[in-house]
DNA sequence: CGATGGATTGACAAAGGTCAAACTGTGTGG
DNA sequence: CCACACAGTTTGACCTTTGTCAATCCATCG
């Protein structure tokens, strides 16, 4: 991983501004964070290391991991540019978090530092809160996936979760960047009901192939229709 | 409804403080702060109230609910005493709240001016956001609960939060709050599948009944041994 | 005491997990 | 440039688990 300092960050994050959402991170908290540069399969953080940092995903992508006694593994949460992570109740992080993506771009800031500076600056206070609750929208949005009934539902919506937090489309290709596994993972299904599924809506035509990685959603109504949960945001 | 004035708010939680977690809120957010009193079943706010309000469980429980467009109902999370919710990163509340228990107590915190206050007084800020950082927590333990790959796994993970929630146990009896489809809407499985969990959890003496609403956990092990995915504190 | 709603049990069918094999595409070395 | 190796993906066959439908049990409340 490549550090680099915190001077490039304004220039960095212009230049993956089409990718971030459109809120950027508060001023004088971009002057907290050091951003680094990841390759595929690179944790970010590790299980039980002190929670030293908040993070926010700049460009790439990751996964948040937990393991089970048996080896399992599930995907609690996919992180995508704009996301903030590493927000913790406790001492220690409890799961770990790896790069996706290879080039990925991750905004590292200081807990101590950032949470002084919140306590000086009602401003940050608030973006902080603001990146908190987004964070918790996020998760319950992603129990609803998780509570799917059907392969089907399951799929759907996650699909159309990538699409939309992909953000607004000038392109219908949405790009998946990560495995079947870990999509897998992340539904709580195995691999091969995966794929057959995808295969079976791309048979619907309901979505298109380019490759396993890049899709098109045809027929977005048909996806809301199992799946339509009050989606949009969860508060 | 009853409401009753903020003056007592300290007294509730003097009175239900064995129910309540350690950590109370901060008093200048107390003052802010109108307890109600709910019946069984009654909403705290519903689909689409815009988000005048935080809340916090003083006493009692209560589910928050999504409905699917064909019916189906979807329990994101179980409030239990000194759980906030309500913090919303949109300008409504996407779920409805309701109560499981007969009189329950609510703290109701008007959004604004708790804003306000929070922009103000920095300790005060610190402490939503830690409310925040458990609510996150929450949701991702939540989150493996939901993953579990057997009933038995789900149910199992199902039990131990609620006995761990419940706080230090000075009896072995975990009180259930909810009824059998709650926690089937939870889990995401049939009624019947749960039931069918339960009575098999109880014939291998795993647990045991007094009633359908309270068991007591007499082989932690046996429950912690399947679902181990890094418990505890989630971050 | 019967009525009501929740909980349990049983029988069956369908969905998805598992195991095994084949396919695809990408990169490497000859 | 081609052949091969490897990892990710897809497909097939089978079998376990869970959802569904229906009936029964149980507790509580009039």
């Amino acid at each position: 991983m490549e550090i680099s300092s915190a001077v490039s960050f304004g220039e960095l994050v212009e230049r993956f501004s089409r990718a971030s959402p459109p809120e950027t991170t508060h001023e004088s908290l971009q002057q907290l964070a050091v951003v680094a540069r990841y390759d595929t399969d690179q944790p970010i953080h590790r299980y039980n290391d002190p929670a030293q940092y908040w993070f926010r995903i700049v460009a790439g992508a990751a996964r948040k991991i937990a393991l089970s006694g048996d080896g399992r593994r599930h995907i609690v949460d996919f992180l995508l540019p704009g996301d903030f992570f590493g927000f913790c109740a406790s001492s220690e992080h409890h799961f770990c978090v790896e790069t996706i993506v290879a080039g990925s771009l991750v905004a590292r800031f200081p807990r101590r530092s950032a949470e002084r500076l919140a306590d000086s600056d009602p401003q940050v206070a608030r973006h902080i809160r603001q990146a908190a609750f987004e964070s918790i929208a996020r998760l319950q949005r992603r129990t609803l996936i998780l509570a799917g009934s059907s392969a089907l539902e399951k799929v759907g919506a996650f699909l159309l979760e990538m699409a939309d937090r992909a953000g607004v489309e000038q392109t219908p290709w949405v790009r998946l960047p990560m495995s079947r596994s870990d999509i897998a993972d992340y539904l709580a299904m195995a691999v091969e009901t995966v794929s057959r599924t995808l295969t079976e809506l791309r048979a619907r035509r309901t979505i298109a192939y380019r490759d396993a990685r890049r899709v098109q959603i045809c027929d977005r109504e048909m996806l809301e229709r199992a799946p339509r949960v009050w989606v949009g945001r969860a508060c």
